[in-house]
RNA sequence: GCCCCUGUAGCUCAAUGGAUAGAGCGCCGGACUUCUAAUCCGACGGUUGUGCGUUCGAAUCGCGCCAGGGGCGCCA
C-alpha cells in the first residue's frame, strides 16, 4: 500500500547518499518495522554502504560506522512526504508512517474495494491446480482431505494474485488396486452393496482390505502391489481380470463401470462438502491409450529405449540422455514388459493434455510428498520432450497424515475416514455452541458448527507447512482454543456484533484522535495484506495466508479488548466503526482463500 | 550405496539473510454488573541437533557430522 512512498524514500535515500559522497547500494529495500503499536518501514542500507567501505580497505566497525552514516542520512534527507518521523536506529533507517493521515487511505482503501481488497492484477498465464485425485474402490480419509484442502487454497490463492485459474482432478480408476477390489467383489460380495452413498462407498474400501487378506499380502507390501502369497488361482484370477479391463471386455468393463460409479458419487458429495468445484476430471483411465501412444512416440525420438524385444519394459535412461556421468535423475520405465502402461507414462499423456488441450503455462501437482522423485523424472522427461512449460511445474509435496499408532493402511483398512471426522466435529461443535450461546435457533446453530466444524478442520491441515508429517489426533482436532480456525471465526463474529448493532456504517472522515497502539497495530496488518497474499501465490503457499488471518484475528481481538467502539463517541466511534468494518472484510477475504467459512454468528 | 525432506521453548508449530527468535497448548497468577470470556493481561520457558565456513549481520546460505522420515527401471 506504501509502494509510492517508498518509491519516494528511496529516491532521497540515493540522492541523501551522493550528496554524501557515499556509493549507495544497489538495491535499498524496505522491511516494515519489528516494534508493534509504531507503523513504519526500515532499510538496512546503511549497514551495506558501511560493509562496502570496509572492503574497499578503510578501517571502520561496520556496526558503529553504519549508525553514524544512518545518522547523517538522516540529518540529509529530513522526513521524507508521507511519513511522520525518520530515525536513525541501531544502524537501520527508519520511517514511520503519519498513522491519522493513512489510517483514513488504508480504511477507505479495504472498504472502498471490498472482497476486492488485496486482488492481484489479472496475469497473462493460465495456471492449472491439480489435486483431489483419490482412487477409486478405496473411500476418501483424512489424508485425502489434507490434499484437497491444501489444493482448494491454493487455487482460490493463485486465482485472488491474478491467474487464470483451472482446478483439475485426476482420480486413479485404473490400476491394480481399482482390479483387486472389482475381484474380490465380483467373486465374493456381489449384491451385498449397502444403502446411501457414504455407506456404499466405503465399503468397497473393506472389500479391498479384504482382497488383500485373500491374496495373502504381506504386512508390508505396498498398496498396489501383487506378489500375493494367497492361493494361486486368485492372483491368476486378477492378473486375468486386468488383461480383460486392459483389453475391453465388455462384462468387465460393465463391473468397472458399476462400481467406479459408487466411489465417484460419493466424491462428489465430498467435493461439495468441502466447496470444491472441479472444472477438469481427468481419469486415470482415460490417459491410458494415450499413455502407450507416448510411449512410441518417446521411443521414435530417441529419447524411450524399447526392450521389449529382449522380454524387458520400454525405459527413458534420463541421466545417459542428459550426459550425466553420476547417476540423479537414473532410469525411469515407462511401459511394463507386456505393454501395459505405467503410472509415469500415464502422467506424461496427462502433462501432455493440459498443454495442449488447456494451454496451460504453469502446472501444480498437490500430490503427496513420497511421489517427489516420480515428479523430478516426469519433468525433466516433459525438458527433454521439449515441452517449455516444464520449467513451470511444480510439484507442492506435502506430507503424510499418520495415526499415533503409526501409517494408515488402505489395505488393511486402517484408516481415518474424512466423513466420520466432519460428523464427530460437528456433533463437538454443536455442543459448545449450545453451552456458549444457547440462544441461537436450531437453524443458525447447525449453519454455525458446520462453518465452525469444517473451518477447523482445515485449518489444522493449513496452518502446517506442507512438507511437514502430521499425526492425526482426535484431541488436538477437536481443540478448538488458541490458533485455531474458531478463533479467526470469532474475531469476524465480533466485528460483525459490533457492525450489527451500529446499524449504518459512518462515511469516509479524517481521522484527529490520537490513534491507540492497538488500533496502529491492526492498521499496519491490514495494509499489509495486498503483499502477503500475493507472496503466498508466488511461493504457492497457503501457509502464509494462514498465519496471516490469525494474525490479524489477534490484532482485532486486542483492539476489540482495548478500544471501545460503540460506547466511543463521534468522530471516534465512527472511525472505529469503520476500521471494524475493514477488519470484518479482510478477515472474510482471508478466510475464503483458506476455504473457511466465516460465520455471522456462533 | 546414492538422492530428497525434516530437526527451533516440556508439547504442537511460526519466523523476506536484518533489530530483543515468536505464537498456541500445558503449568502458575490475574480479569466477566462490560461491543458474546471460543476472549484478554501477566509469569515461567531457547547454546535454533552439532562442528566449521561465507557475510557488516545466519534458525535461514555452503560443507562435514548426528538423529528421524521418505525415495531409488516393470506399485501408484
Amino acid at each position: 500500500m506504501f509502494e509510492r512512498q517508498l518509491d519516494k524514500a528511496t529516491t532521497s535515500v540515493r540522492k541523501g547518499f551522493k550528496r554524501l559522497g557515499l556509493p549507495a547500494s544497489d538495491e535499498i529495500a524496505w522491511v516494515p518495522t519489528p516494534f508493534s503499536g509504531q507503523w513504519g518501514f526500515g532499510t538496512a542500507a546503511c549497514f551495506q554502504v558501511a560493509a562496502a567501505e570496509a572492503r574497499s580497505g578503510k578501517k571502520v566497525k561496520v556496526p558503529a560506522r553504519a549508525e553514524e552514516i544512518a545518522g547523517l542520512l538522516q540529518g540529509e534527507i529530513g522526513v521524507p512526504e508521507g511519513f511522520e518521523r525518520v530515525e536513525a536506529a541501531g544502524g537501520y533507517l527508519n520511517l514511520y508512517v503519519e498513522a491519522a493521515v493513512y489510517a483514513g487511505t488504508v480504511v477507505d482503501t479495504v472498504l472502498g474495494q471490498g472482497p476486492d481488497f488485496g486482488r492481484g492484477e489479472e496475469k497473462a498465464e493460465r495456471l492449472m491446480v491439480e489435486y483431489a485425485q483419490p482412487n477409486t474402490h478405496h473411500s476418501f480419509h483424512i489424508g485425502h482431505a489434507r490434499n484437497a484442502i491444501l489444493g482448494e487454497s491454493l487455487a482460490r490463492i493463485v486465482e485472488f494474485a491474478g491467474f487464470d485459474t483451472i482446478r483439475a482432478s485426476y482420480p486413479g480408476d485404473h490400476g491394480l488396486g481399482v482390479i483387486k477390489c472389482m475381484w474380490a467383489y465380483k467373486r465374493f460380495f456381489e449384491g451385498q452393496e449397502p444403502e446411501g452413498l457414504h455407506e456404499r462407498g466405503q465399503w468397497l474400501l473393506t472389500i479391498y482390505a479384504e482382497a488383500n487378506a485373500l491374496l495373502g499380502l504381506d504386512e508390508d507390501v505396498e498398496d498396489d502391489e501383487l506378489q500375493s502369497s494367497g492361493p494361486s488361482e486368485y492372483e491368476a484370477e486378477v492378473r486375468e481380470m486386468y488383461r480383460k479391463w486392459d483389453e475391453g471386455d465388455s462384462e468387465v468393463r460393465e463391473l468397472w463401470k458399476k462400481t467406479r460409479q459408487w466411489s465417484l458419487d460419493e466424491l462428489e458429495d465430498i467435493l461439495k462438502m468441502l466447496d470444491i468445484e472441479i472444472d477438469v476430471f481427468f481419469y486415470e483411465s482415460e490417459v491410458n491409450e494415450p499413455a502407450k501412444a507416448i510411449a512410441e512416440e518417446l521411443i521414435q525420438l530417441g529419447i524411450a529405449e524399447d526392450e521389449r524385444p529382449q522380454g524387458g519394459p520400454v525405459i527413458i535412461k534420463i541421466d545417459e540422455k542428459l550426459g550425466l556421468k553420476s547417476e540423479k535423475y537414473r532410469t525411469a520405465v515407462l511401459l511394463r514388459s507386456d505393454g501395459t502402461t505405467l503410472y509415469l507414462a500415464k502422467d506424461l499423456a496427462l502433462a501432455k493434455a493440459k498443454f495442449e488441450n488447456y494451454q496451460v503455462d504453469r502446472s501444480v501437482y498437490v500430490v503427496d510428498v513420497r511421489q517427489s522423485f516420480h515428479f523430478v523424472q516426469a519433468f525433466k522427461i516433459l525438458e527433454l520432450w521439449g515441452f517449455p512449460q516444464a520449467a513451470k511445474c511444480y510439484h507442492l509435496a506435502y506430507g503424510f497424515v499418520t495415526l499415533p499408532e503409526g501409517a494408515m493402511s488402505a489395505r488393511r483398512g486402517n484408516v481415518i475416514l474424512y466423513k466420520d471426522v466432519v460428523d464427530e466435529t460437528f456433533k463437538r461443535v454443536v455442543e459448545i455452541i449450545e453451552e456458549k450461546n444457547p440462544d441461537l435457533s436450531p437453524e443458525q446453530r447447525d449453519e454455525a458448527a458446520r462453518q465452525v466444524s469444517m473451518g477447523a478442520l482445515a485449518y489444522t491441515m493449513l496452518a502446517v507447512d506442507n512438507r511437514k508429517d502430521t499425526i492425526y489426533n482426535w484431541d488436538r482436532a477437536l481443540d478448538f482454543e488458541g490458533q485455531a480456525a474458531p478463533y479467526i471465526q470469532y474475531a469476524h463474529v465480533r466485528a460483525n456484533s459490533i457492525l450489527r448493532r451500529a446499524g449504518v456504517l459512518p462515511k469516509p472522515l479524517a481521522i484527529e484522535h490520537g490513534l491507540a497502539p492497538a488500533e496502529i497495530q491492526l492498521l499496519d496488518r491490514l495494509s499489509r495484506f495486498p503483499l502477503e497474499a500475493q507472496r503466498a501465490a508466488d511461493e504457492y503457499k497457503p501457509l502464509l495466508i494462514a498465519n496471516y488471518a490469525y494474525d490479524l484475528a489477534r490484532d482485532f481481538t486486542e483492539f476489540y479488548q482495548h478500544c471501545p467502539v460503540l460506547k466511543a463517541e463521534g468522530a471516534v466511534r465512527d472511525t472505529r466503526l469503520r476500521l471494524t468494518a475493514a477488519a470484518k472484510q479482510v478477515l472474510a477475504t482471508s478466510l475464503r482463500l483458506l476455504s473457511i467459512k466465516a460465520p455471522e454468528v456462533m
